[in-house]
DNA sequence: ATTTTATTGCAAGTGGCTTGCAATATATAA
DNA sequence: TTATATATTGCAAGCCACTTGCAATAAAAT
C-alpha cells in the first residue's frame, strides 16, 4: 500500500485531498501498525494543528480508510486499513514494551450465529485483543 | 453477593473497610453490570470527592475485587468480581441503548496455546467485547 | 478566474481522571 | 480506653486526549 493508492481512495470518497490528509497517512504508512493521536502529533513534530489531526482522523474512519481501535489500558490506536485485503484483524500487545502484532487469526467469527440466537443481537460485531509478554521482554 | 461478603473480602485483603468504599461498592452491588466512573458519582450525588472514588476504584481493582473493562467508544467500565464463581467472562453491548448483558461463553481460550507458539508471547490475557443491536432497538 | 464549499489554525473549552497536601478517619499499641 | 501510627479523604489544581466555534484559507467546481 502506497501514498498513491490511499489519495485515488480518497477522492474516490469523495473527499479532497489537501496536505493535512497526506502528512498524516504518510505518518501512519511509515509507522505501519497501530498509532496513537498524540504519537501522530508528535511525529508532525508541530507542522499541523491538533484538532487537524483528530478531525481527519475521524474522516478517514468514517469512510473506511482507517480503522479506530482500544487497547485496554494503552488507549486509542488508528490503523490504515487495507482496501484490496480483508482488513478485519485481531492484536497481540506486549505488556512489557507495547509491541503491537497484527495477528491474522480470529476464533470468533464461527460463534455469531449461536450468539444472535442466544442473545437476540444482530448485526454484531466485535473486539478481540490479546495482552502478554513477548520473547524480547521474558 | 452481598455487601457484608465484600467487606469480608476486602478486610481479608489488609484494606480498611471505609464509609466511603462501603458506599461505592453498594452502588456497584444496585447497578449490577459495568457502570463508569462518571455514573457511580452521578449516583452518589456529591456525598464523595471525584477523587476518592477513582482511589478506590483503582485499589479494589488491585485486590481483585473490582475488574475494569475498556468497551471501545463507550469508554472504561468497572465491574465486581465474583470472589467465588469463575469471573472470565465476556459482554455484548447493544450500540443503540448500551445496555450491557454478560456472556458465559468464552470461545477463545482454547486457542492460546496456538497463539503462544506463533507468536512467542507467554502469559497472554485477552479483552473480547462484541457490539451490536439489541432486540429492544431494532 | 471566480465562486462555492470544504478544510484549517487558533483559542478556548470539556470530560475523565490524577496528584500534592493538609485535615481526618481508621487501625494498632499501650 | 486512650495515645500513637498509618491510611484515607477532600480540596484545589493540574493533565491528557481530545472537541468546538469561528474566522481565515485552501481546494474543487463552474
Amino acid at each position: 500500500m502506497d501514498i498513491d493508492q490511499i489519495s485515488t481512495s480518497i477522492k474516490d470518497k469523495g473527499l479532497s485531498l489537501t496536505k493535512a490528509r497526506k502528512s498524516i497517512l504518510n505518518v501512519m504508512l511509515t509507522y505501519n501498525k497501530p498509532i496513537t493521536g498524540p504519537e501522530i502529533l508528535s511525529k508532525l513534530d508541530g507542522a499541523m494543528d491538533e484538532s487537524t489531526v483528530y478531525r481527519n482522523l475521524g474522516v478517514l474512519e468514517k469512510v473506511d480508510i482507517v480503522a479506530c481501535l482500544q487497547l485496554d489500558k494503552k488507549g486509542v490506536h488508528y490503523e490504515l486499513k487495507n482496501p484490496k485485503a480483508k482488513h478485519h484483524h485481531h492484536h497481540i500487545v506486549c505488556n512489557v514494551c507495547n509491541k503491537i502484532v497484527c495477528l491474522d487469526i480470529c476464533a470468533v467469527s464461527g460463534i455469531l450465529n449461536t450468539l444472535s440466537k442466544n442473545t437476540g443481537f444482530t448485526d454484531i460485531q466485535h473486539s478481540l485483543e490479546f495482552y502478554g509478554t513477548c520473547k524480547d521482554c521474558i
